[in-house]
DNA sequence: GTCGCTGCAAAGTCTTTGCAGAGAG
DNA sequence: CTCTCTGCAAAGACTTTGCAGCGAC
């Protein structure tokens, strides 16, 4: 079987792209685009890790010292992309949740336990699949995610 | 395509052949059998649902009121249980983590987001799939686990 | 100017930990 | 008897909220 239905991560959006369309969603709102706001997306968008609240306020420190964000801002802004799916969330076993960007197109994870990275995949069969499960029950699927564990091919190497 | 490939839910553990395994847990790790660690085995195994470990305490202080069981108890006991396999835990968005026996076979889930329901399922096709695509990049799979969300059957008939 | 936004610190959740007494082995 | 477990309360980690001043529009 050809390997044709599986993809593997990729950036579609240009950034101009994503804040013209934050700038219009907060207009919509009537909510203000303010400077913290444009360096929580654009951080968002320039690191390719899935970052937790925290280390998203630290990033921004660094490379703005000047802005002192607040931490309570981060969190405000990140709870407000999430509700306008901007950003998505992933949660965790431990505590903590990681934000990324959302405005990609939908897709799964794998999850090395041995480093914590992350790579994204989508499954064209899988997504099938659930279509069929949640038709057989009469369920409305609104979303899903899948989250895969084990350990990387450069941690398996590290190791041996 | 007749549906022979996705199971819906069944308990296949006796809680004597439950309560034997556990025992046998903490004896090879020289932990003693108290009294509260049976218990919120006992009330594991009874729920059908998936349980905070706040609503597992409550459960506990209702049945078993002279107990006085502490919710410090049901954390380190959902702890060790978690460490031992024998449960496993669920994250979800919000804040909050929800435990139940996985001593049961694996299995998905499906999340209702109105009512909160869970109903369990294996989807043979998806777990070949996974298979195939860890496979592909030399990953090591040691678990996985998938959501579907969306509004049960149920749900849209009350809101209709 | 108006009204939403921000930083700060205080308050909330949920979870873990320290400790002295209770209880399993 | 010994050494782990437990309940309690205090401490922690992470997140949210209240408020006065700031800043986008």
């Amino acid at each position: 079987m050809p390997n044709i239905t599986t993809d593997f991560k990729d950036k579609t959006l240009e950034y101009s792209e994503l804040l013209e369309n934050f700038k219009a969603l907060l207009k919509k709102n009537k909510l203000k685009f303010t400077i913290q706001r444009e360096v929580i997306l654009e951080t968002l968008y320039n690191s390719d890790e899935h970052l937790t609240p925290e280390a998203l306020h630290q990033l921004i420190q660094k490379k703005y010292p000047k802005l002192k964000t607040g931490i309570a801002t981060v969190y405000r802004t990140l709870s407000l992309l999430e509700d306008s799916n901007v950003v998505t969330s992933l949660s965790f076993g431990a505590q903590g949740k990681k934000y990324e960007l959302g405005a990609k197109e939908h897709h799964d994870h794998l999850i090395c336990t041995e480093c914590g990275k992350i790579t994204e995949f989508v499954d064209e069969e899988i997504e099938k699949r659930q279509h069929v499960i949640t038709d057989e029950l009469g369920f409305k699927m609104v979303d899903h995610s899948m989250q895969i564990y084990g350990i990387c091919s450069q941690c398996q190497k590290n190791k041996s």
